[in-house]
DNA sequence: CTGTTAACTATTTTT
DNA sequence: TAGTTAACAG
């Protein structure tokens, strides 16, 4: 039982319990993922079966962590049998293995946000709906959060209280997009992020047989960083563990800072009333930070209404004071931290890696780079795109994914003419009419191409493509994921193509294409877990990587200065934490400052960002910065003035007042600048002067009202002297012809229609006028 | 059909 | 400002 020493009292207390329901209050820093831990060990100590513990978590990371401390602790591989792993990752997992009773093929697509928004948009523009006013990301944000909440299509259309909604907005056909989305992702085999808790909730509401399986397989659930569930996955949890009920929730409502993504605060705040006999365990004794900053955060979430009691203390040293500094600009700020990172590592001894810049949005993240670069300080920006959200990555997977699922139409739209092969927005645009019409998939359209009366170039084109797509789909059945890659490279030509782009981002790609398929020969070479529903072939690989970020990438283990939002360090530490863009607008946001509800959630982030450092802290935000392209004014944000004075330094300030203007007072407008600004809200008049617009010189074109039977002729007809008509730039005169027979381009002189122009004859809407004799 | 250019619009956080 | 999309010329 050495596992439990130099566990303190409430944690042994966590660890100890074994059946019924437990709500640990895990406080910031109070060693949450060690309790975590040692109780997954403890329950397999007292006897029980790996295979019957499911652990969940929000991120790969934590759940990789997770696993890999109970296999130290146990100095065995009975953890691999363990169920440990994203809410997202673990339900796709148990989906895989039960979608043929929810009619989906076993190798669903998983959709990224992206592909989601370009499923709505195919949809939004089918529907004959502008696309300006339904925007596919606002609409999959309402389809998403109707999902989160486990309201289906059909309940979304009769609810009174959505309709309205809808009304007001002026989006009455949300609701039937909503309908079409979900029939357009089922029709291409495919599930979104939150179709993965969507239905896997329905899988066990809709079949009896499912939910007993699981629940028995589970006995002991264990559930992190619970105050950002959703209601789906709250329903899910309490489905699952309804005939054990040994559920265990670990959570702080002070760190609740995801509810834009549909998670509810009431989750963890009613616990105790969903469950008869909940055991409740607090964690309040600090371990990662020093009293100054431990008890600035305490003062700061004191400001919030709503909140389970409990308070923080460290037994760690006093520590140092909280650096408040103000900069005039983004730029300065920039700069001002990076000379501090450098004197720190100087004068401290501190490495890279000893300090995170964090910030509210990622938008923020450029100043910094530059002025780290400047001072060859190494850094990492986690956040922004992910490897496997780039062009070339997506395009390359979108094969193998087609590979795997043909039905999957968005796949099959990346790739169809990608590299070109001549299948235009024409073709395309066709297919998808004809697959609408026949009530067949995208792809069966192709298959049939023959039977539709594509033009010769297209058709041919499409058979191409379709004999590609199917013996690299044979090629499949016999070979493992990383062949098939490759010899998806060499179909395509899409690696020669990318060798021989000598350009900066040319060898970036090629690079990235190696790097991807360095990471399929990893994963098939990778031997096979035990326990069911494992298995290495493409469609587990590309159902793994769709699940994974940026964060996930490694390398976490490397002397470099981190980089990224306040929600991506959370569950994260460093000695030195530079919190930066303290501004009221910037954070709290300008987005969330409506509600009470709002503004507690953005100051839950600041008591986030607060609670990252261990020992020194720096809390910085600039007089001005570029926003959206133009100079904006700031004032300081209001957090700042929730700290308690004593907690801070002022005499860091780099340039400028020295001191932060408490209640009132702020930075107004000199009138000098007001005179000085221009119309537009931007800086002074000179150095961003922008060219004189445009006047005169180009005129344009007065559009041609072309003949009424006007029709294009045969390119071959026309030669030099000919007198022509063009679609739009009206009658002229070919003065002479070039280019090779096949591509055809004529020099034509239009009297109305501005002058010489080169036409290539093969596209241009000409018409011969009159031959000259 | 395809590459280029001009216009437009987005700025909150993410599995 | 910057990144992306629509329009357009070839």
């Amino acid at each position: 039982m050495d596992y439990l020493a130099g566990l303190n009292e409430p944690q042994r207390e966590a660890v100890l319990h074994m059946d019924g329901p437990l709500m640990i209050v895990a406080g910031a820093g109070s060693g949450k993922t060690k309790v975590l831990t040692t109780r997954i060990a403890h329950l397999l100590h007292s006897g029980v079966d790996a295979f019957n513990i499911l652990a969940l978590t929000f991120t790969n990371k934590a759940a990789r962590e997770m696993k890999e401390r109970v296999e130290h602790m146990l100095g065995s591989t009975e953890a691999r049998n363990l169920y440990i792993g994203t809410f997202h990752s673990v339900f796709a997992r148990i989906l895989r293995a039960e979608a043929h009773r929810l009619g989906f093929p076993n190798n669903f697509t998983i959709y990224d946000t992206d592909d989601a928004k370009s499923v709505l948009k195919t949809i939004i523009n089918e529907q004959n709906l502008d696309d300006k006013h339904y925007k596919p990301g606002q609409v999959l944000n309402r389809i998403s959060a109707a999902k989160n909440s486990l309201v289906s299509p059909q309940e979304y259309e009769h609810d009174y209280y959505i309709q309205q909604e809808d009304t007001r907005s002026n989006r009455p056909m949300m609701g039937k997009l909503y309908d079409l989305y979900v029939k357009r992702c089922f029709k291409n085999g495919a599930m979104d992020f939150d179709d993965l808790l969507f239905k896997m909730h329905e899988l066990l509401t809709r079949f009896p047989e499912a939910l007993h399986k699981y629940q028995h397989k589970f006995k002991y659930i264990l559930i992190d960083e619970y105050q950002d569930t959703n209601p789906a996955q709250y329903a899910v949890i309490k489905l699952l563990g309804a005939v054990y009920e040994n559920i265990c929730v670990v959570g702080d409502d002070a760190q609740s800072i995801y509810s834009f993504r549909g998670a509810t605060i009431q989750n963890i705040l009613q616990f105790e009333n969903d469950y008869e006999d909940v055991k409740v365990v607090k964690l309040e004794q600090n371990y990662r930070s020093t009293k100054s900053i431990l008890n600035a955060a305490n003062k700061i979430i004191g400001n919030n209404k709503s909140q389970i009691e409990k308070i923080l203390w460290t037994d760690n040293a006093d520590g140092e004071k909280i650096r408040v500094v103000r900069t005039m600009t983004d730029n300065e700020e920039g700069k001002f931290v990076a000379d501090a990172i450098a004197e720190q590592k100087l004068r401290n001894h501190y490495s890279n890696k000893d300090f995170a810049i964090l910030y509210r949005t990622n938008a923020q993240s450029r100043s910094f780079e530059e002025s780290l670069r400047r001072m060859n300080i190494p850094y990492r920006i986690y956040g922004g795109l992910s490897f496997y959200q780039r062009k070339e990555i997506k395009d390359y997977l979108a094969y193998l994914r087609v590979i795997v699922n043909p039905r999957d139409e968005e796949g099959v739209r990346r790739i169809i003419n990608y590299p070109a092969r001549g299948i235009g927005k024409t073709t395309v645009d066709k297919v998808t009419l004809l697959a609408g019409e026949q009530d067949i998939t995208f792809w069966e359209v192709l298959e049939r191409a023959g039977e539709y009366g594509f033009r010769a170039g297209a058709l041919e084109a499409i058979e191409g493509f379709v004999t590609m797509i199917k013996s690299l789909r044979v090629l499949a059945e016999k070979h493992n994921a990383y062949e098939v890659a490759v010899q998806v490279g060499k179909s395509t030509n899409m690696v020669r193509e990318l060798f021989n782009d000598k350009s900066t981002e040319g060898v970036a790609r090629y690079e990235n294409i190696q790097e991807l398929l360095n990471s399929i020969k990893e994963f098939t070479e990778t031997p096979t877990e035990d326990g069911e529903l494992i298995e290495r072939g493409l469609g587990a690989y590309l159902q793994q990587i769709s699940l994974l970020t940026d964060a996930d990438q490694g390398g976490d283990d490397v002397d470099v200065v981190r980089l990224m939002t306040i929600h991506a360090a959370k569950g994260l530490e460093f000695p030195c934490v530079f919190s930066v863009g303290l501004e009221e607008g910037l954070f709290p946001n300008a987005m969330a400052v409506n509600t009470r509800e709002e503004l507690e959630e953005e100051r839950r982030l600041f008591y986030v960002v607060v609670t990252r450092a261990k020992s020194k802290l720096w809390l910085t935000y600039a007089n001005s910065r570029y926003r959206f392209g133009s100079l904006m004014q700031n004032e300081p944000s209001r957090f700042l003035q929730e700290i308690p004075e004593e907690h801070l330094d002022h005499s860091f300030a780099g340039g400028g007042m020295r001191n932060v203007p408490r209640g009132g007072s702020l930075w107004k407008e000199s009138a000098y600048e007001r005179m000085h600004r221009q119309p537009g809200g931007g800086a002074a008049a000179g150095s961003t002067a922008r060219p004189a617009p445009k006047t005169g010189g180009s005129s344009k074109v007065v559009a041609h009202v072309p003949t009424p039977d006007f029709a294009p002729d045969d390119p071959a007809v026309f030669e030099a002297g000919v007198e022509v008509e063009h679609l739009k730039f009206g009658f002229g005169k070919v003065l002479r012809m070039e280019g090779n027979p096949n591509n055809r381009i004529a020099t034509i002189f239009f009297p109305q229609g501005g002058g010489e122009k080169k036409i290539m004859l093969n596209y241009a809407k000409l018409r011969m006028v009159r031959k000259e004799e």
